[in-house]
DNA sequence: TAGTTAAGGTCAAAGAAAGTCAAAACAAAA
DNA sequence: TTTTGTTTTGACTTTCTTTGACCTTAACTA
């Protein structure tokens, strides 16, 4: 694997936390081993704006390069309704959930479906009430969440 | 036999195991003998999306060629998975198919968070065994036909 | 405040792959 | 034996990466 995907994976886990950093730009370069400036091609190349990335720095003494993922407006739109589920949902209220979120474009097709087919009873046939409006529940928060990490 | 015969042999065996392959053109054209744009006359003759595959390729240092075959039988590929899996399945199977399928090109990348999300352990936490690897293994079978359903 | 040091930024040249295209060579069909 | 289609080759192009010299900005210190 080539340096420049090395330095943007080392970067993406960083982010992985909290979807915020802050590098020194010669320290990282230093513990890669790399030249400085290649830190700013990595940058200019993979953590753009276009890719969902808003990069800070300041130079000087106690400079530093922030890079954060944005998060459109669709991480609080999807937040809350994961809020609203509360402990258990049955599976009309997932259903119109999905297909309103799926209106919005806020769920595309594809994981609208899944939802669907991951929340239905016939899913959970297994379980009796309440716990299978438990676990259907804690299934679409999970669904929900997962798309709301990846900021898109 | 002619070279581009030979050529598409043997991308065909590097392809036999998971239907995905990732060569350097140059060095493949070096280890066979032959001209590096042969590379791209045997791709795009014999590795075409009407053939079954797709292909993306970066230039550049680091660059790569990468084969993957396309299930036009996609359906029963994912049909075989949900075969496989029988009446429950623990977190870690679940990732594996998840990630392999994922791999194959037969789980969209974000079809397939969604599905990591539903499976986890933490989205079951509430069940216990045997009871939350039986569910769990009905979530995912019934997200994989989802996606059969629709064809994609 | 002036000068020094400690950051980060810019840009262009060189290097490393892969892609394109057309001519030449070969093979198959008519 | 033309004609038509397929392979082989290589010169040239485009894209992405790496490197380094030089520039700008901020903080600290005399």
């Amino acid at each position: 694997m080539n340096m420049s995907n090395e330095i943007a994976n080392m970067i993406l886990r960083m982010l992985e936390n909290d979807g915020f950093t802050e590098i020194q730009r010669n320290e990282l370069a230093q513990t890669i081993g790399c030249v400085p400036s290649q830190i700013n091609y990595v940058i200019s190349s993979r953590f753009t704006p276009e890719h969902g990335y808003i990069v800070e720095s300041r130079r000087g003494g106690g400079g530093y390069v922030r890079i954060s993922r944005v998060s459109y407006d669709k991480g609080s739109a999807l937040m809350h309704v994961v809020n609203s589920i509360g402990i258990a949902a049955d599976e009309a209220t997932c259903r119109a959930h999905i297909s309103n979120l799926n209106y919005q474009n806020l769920l595309s097709d594809e994981v609208s479906v899944a939802a669907l087919a991951a929340t239905s009873d016939k899913c959970l046939r297994e379980l009796n009430l309440p716990m299978r409006d438990i676990i259907r529940a804690s299934v679409f928060k999970n669904i929900l969440l997962s798309t709301v990490k990846k900021g898109r």
